[in-house]
DNA sequence: TCAAAAGTGTTCAGGGTACACCCATGG
DNA sequence: CCATGGGTGTACCCTGAACACTTTTGA
């Protein structure tokens, strides 16, 4: 049966990741400079061909593994990208994943050794092939499952105060919020808990510090911002 | 360059497509029994391999062209799918799509001639392969988009009755709809406009007739259902 | 004492939901 | 004349939006 298929064509496929990360307050990606040609020395998203022996997915956490040093991480398929000379060095049909990272645990010397670096999302620099494609459909479905899903507290620390909740939500999301009604729900969502722990970098007065808590919301599934 | 990409594995790439279609007032899907093997009799959705002169979509249309007869549909990537025992034929990574026909518009003859038939979505049987999970991912997507988006009319004839349009819904959504409710809201959305025809079959008192039009939805966006 | 961020309630309007009866017609 | 699907309006509730001042404390 392989002689059936034998007649078809075959091709390389690649997973590129679009890593968002929230680097000083700000939703950023990382972007790596191309190493080699095609295209070497533009920006592009940190990719890998597809070996024989891995999935997809798997796939995805090796290349994103390479350049932060994380595992188990949340990260979501984007989809398939597959036109003719989306590469010019080859053809190459790509799936694109997102992820979201927690900024703090990530290895800066991986980072630093790739010739990557965090860049604002505002602040995108002219990207190789397809990617900008890529980035703006991840973005979309984050966005869209932002204000549902609990997502957002991958990329911040396991401890956090409102107020870095609330500037996550509205860089994500690209409008300001209003704070009581912000608080007002965040307050009715039990598995967003407050801490006796307060942190006292952000203000003169101290702000308390809240988790997340995973195994509430598997209870009661809600959440809403 | 194209020996820095050589060293690397090439894969099967084929496209499963998800067509939908009203069958009797019933989301269906078309399914094939595949013809070959691997898993030859047991049902599968219509599949084909990528070829090296068309992109995904162009793949994915050429397949739903084959079995359909149509061309210039509604489709959309469900996403890529890449275990590596997908298919025990050999590694085959497959990208799958979801298309709305409207079902009065297929040619019937090529169903016949490559043995399928259209399945109501509450009866599916088993199925090769990861198509459960393809289809399961396609009607998450489907149903995610219903309500906000206007594609539930690629399903529908050009002329429909509110009848028919809320069986859809309710088909879609998997729940009743209120009758006054909906026709509230159709009411107040300018891209669904009556028509001075009259459906006679459906009742004896006949249904008035209504169409979508695409040129106001693109003006005022306005779709909430 | 002042600058800078944290924290806190109420009011109002609009949208969503629930709900039941008459109409027109063909057989 | 009756069975069948087509068509219509109102009342209520609740959620989402708007909005401003006090508190704390380090420098």
């Amino acid at each position: 049966m392989t002689d059936f298929y034998s007649e078809n064509s075959r091709f390389y496929v690649s997973v590129d990741c679009i890593i968002f990360g929230l680097n000083r307050g700000r939703l950023s990606v990382l972007l790596a400079r191309r190493g080699f040609e095609p295209e070497k020395g533009k920006w592009s998203l940190m990719g890998g061909f597809v070996r024989q022996d891995e999935n997809l997915n798997d796939a995805a956490m090796r290349v994103l593994r390479q350049l932060t040093g994380l595992s188990d991480i949340f990260m979501e398929q984007v989809g398939a990208f597959g036109e003719i000379n989306r590469d010019p060095g080859d053809r190459v049909i790509s799936v694109a994943y997102y992820a979201l990272i927690n900024f703090d645990e990530h290895d800066r010397h991986r980072v630093m050794i790739h010739d990557a670096r965090w860049v604002d999302l505002a602040e995108l620099p002219e990207l190789s092939f397809d990617h900008p494609a890529m980035i703006e459909k991840a973005l979309a479905m984050l966005r869209r499952k932002f204000s549902t899903e609990p997502i957002g507290f991958n990329l911040l620390p396991r401890l956090f105060t409102l107020s870095q909740l609330q500037a996550l939500y509205e860089s994500v999301l690209g409008e300001p919020l209003d704070k009581r009604n912000f608080r007002k729900r965040v307050a009715d969502m039990a598995c967003i808990r407050i801490t006796d722990q307060i942190d006292k970098t952000g203000s003169r007065r101290g702000a308390a510090l809240y988790r997340y808590d995973e195994d509430v919301y598997r209870n009661d599934h809600k959440f809403r911002i």
